[in-house]
DNA sequence: CTCCAGTTGACACCAAGTCTCATTCGGTGA
DNA sequence: TCACCGAATGAGACTTGGTGTCAACTGGAG
């Protein structure tokens, strides 16, 4: 798991200035253990209630979205898409991975083989495509949500 | 592919009503050969201008997204994200599938090959999870727009 | 310390999708 | 054929998620 240090190091090599409501976006990003949403973000740091931990600025939603793009841009961040449809982030080491979220707790983990990019080879050849990107995940359930299904369904309220 | 009358017959099957604006929104979704987003559909067949092809009946928005909903649920339709990240349908055979879509004209070319099924197993074991479901999407270009970008390749403005 | 370009926050705006509710209509039973 | 009933519809307000704009601010080089 990257530090903040780390993040803050790659912003500045990439160009970027260091400011303090990036500071906060990026400490608030490697506080989720689990995907989060932009607007997630947003209700945590920007505008309303507290829970900053450090300073009570308020960050503006604009700049929220923006920040995390650059992450993104940066590999800081990963984008996956939620069981729900909707994008969402989660922030792990880096390098190219898919991720397997739980329908129930959004609790998701990283694996790193690709099958696409197996796969990649026989499908430009089969559709004469050429192909540049993929999106991939995987849902289902956690093995602590599986545990709390059973124990409902064997003890009905 | 899929015929008006074999869609009509599941929505039947399936205890839908058949009604004009549904087999309007059939009749949309069987003419397109590429995938659609529902706001295009909105456009087409809903409210604005014409080109209904039969009746002049606008349709409304919400019957639109209802009735796409439905197709989806039967499998007549499969939603996919587009390179945009937005989400789109598109209209072919029944089954589990996949596409890979061209990021500059948007044509989409089904796969039936899924490389989760194969995967599926060793990434429950691994993490535990009870895996119910995944989104795959393959982006790319397709022949027509390379020869495109090659041409304009050679010969620039 | 000064300066300036990159960055910010506020807010208006936009697009996509959902919700509500009075009205309409398909299909079934009489 | 007709009446009836509940599913389906259309209009439009509303919500959500994200983008664009612009004056003010600020990090950091000189």
């Amino acid at each position: 798991m990257l530090t903040k240090r780390q993040v803050e190091a790659i912003l500045v090599q990439h160009g970027y200035r260091l400011t303090q409501p990036r500071a906060a976006v990026v400490e608030a990003v490697l506080g989720y253990t689990r995907p989060f949403t932009a607007e997630q973000l947003v209700s945590n740091i920007g505008g309303g209630s507290g829970g900053n931990g450090g300073n009570g600025r308020s960050i503006g939603r604009a700049t929220i979205y923006r920040t995390l793009e650059i992450l993104a841009s940066l590999d800081v961040l990963t984008r996956l898409i939620q069981p729900d449809g909707h994008p969402a982030y989660i922030c792990d080491s880096l390098g190219h991975r898919h991720h397997i979220v739980c329908s129930d707790c959004g609790t998701a983990v990283a694996f790193t083989f690709c099958p696409i990019q197996e796969l990649a080879p026989t499908l430009a050849r089969d559709t004469a495509f050429e192909i540049h990107d993929h999106l991939l995940e995987v849902f289902g359930v956690c093995p602590s949500c599986q545990v709390v299904a059973k124990t409902a369904a064997a003890a009905p309220a």
